[in-house]
DNA sequence: ATCTCAACTGCAACCAGTTGCGACACGGGG
DNA sequence: CCCCGTGTCGCAACTGGTTGCAGTTGAGAT
């Protein structure tokens, strides 16, 4: 059961709009996953709910639009140390950058906004001469509890 | 031509032995290419190397061998922003961390030092009380040259 | 030097991500 | 409202990374 087309359109339906970004009935299926997604999505996650929406949705979709949301800047890839196999995850990209630290032992994910981090990024841009697109920050170790 | 197995064994072979993993000699060639690589090699390339001192070694060797110097903390594993396909790079992981940059225009690889970076981990450790194993800060954007 | 066996390997089948192609549909202009 | 052009889609073939298996080999023990 598709969303009505006429409301809620979403903030990334919103941005791919003012972009001048043709919207299709798969695009919207999968923006609407990612809008609504809790946290940290892989293709194959991000693929089975678009299905749910949009029956047609076919793989290969499903990468070339997390291609081009992530040229647009709209979304995060992110490693998350591959914990559980080989593959990506992808988030919205919210205002603020953060930091990823994935636990090697329970494979809790935890998030963490630094002022250090806006520092550190703010070094690199001036000593290196480097003008910032994109910056990823993926930490592993182990949690608070498993390190005990 | 393989080395001469008593002369030069090198670092990730000696760090090998220290830990009583087994040496055979499809390990030899793989860890000859990352010992005396200059930088950043990519599994398709190691893989060539490799065979050019044992034509034997296979694909899967060589990932396998990745997956155990991952492990055991000798590599690092590096999307540099997938600016060339999908794949990872991998390198020897040296007594410091280092940043890594991707210039999305002209694909140059830089790497930096940064203390803050040492005082951002710190922090982590800290106030998340995370205790870090790897960490991997990448940035992508534009060069000097190709911001111009 | 030889024996032994767990660790390792190549192979082939497999799976996830990519790409070329002809069909389709979005959305601007008439 | 319908037409049209082009951007996007599903499909199927392909590529790169993984895995189960049966044979091989490294290295410690005798
Ligand atoms: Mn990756
Ligand atoms: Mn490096
Ligand atoms: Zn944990
Ligand atoms: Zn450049």
């Amino acid at each position: 059961m598709p969303l009505p087309q006429t409301e809620m359109p979403g903030r990334l339906q919103a941005y791919c709009a003012e972009r001048g970004i043709r919207m299709t009935q798969q695009r919207r299926a999968i923006l609407g996953v990612m809008e609504t997604a809790s946290k940290h999505l892989d293709a194959a996650q991000l693929l089975r709910k678009a299905q749910k929406l949009d029956a047609s949705v076919d793989r290969s979709t499903v990468y070339r639009t997390l291609r081009l949301l992530k040229r647009q800047g709209l979304i995060d890839e992110l490693d998350l140390m591959h914990i559980h196999g080989e593959g990506h995850y992808y988030e919205r990209k919210l205002n603020r950058d953060h930091i990823h630290m994935a636990c090697l032992r329970c494979g809790k994910i935890m998030e963490f906004v630094s002022d250090i981090f806006e520092k550190l990024k703010s070094q690199v841009e001036k000593d290196c001469r480097f003008r910032i697109v994109v910056s990823r920050l993926e930490i592993g170790g182990y949690c608070a509890h498993c390190s005990k």
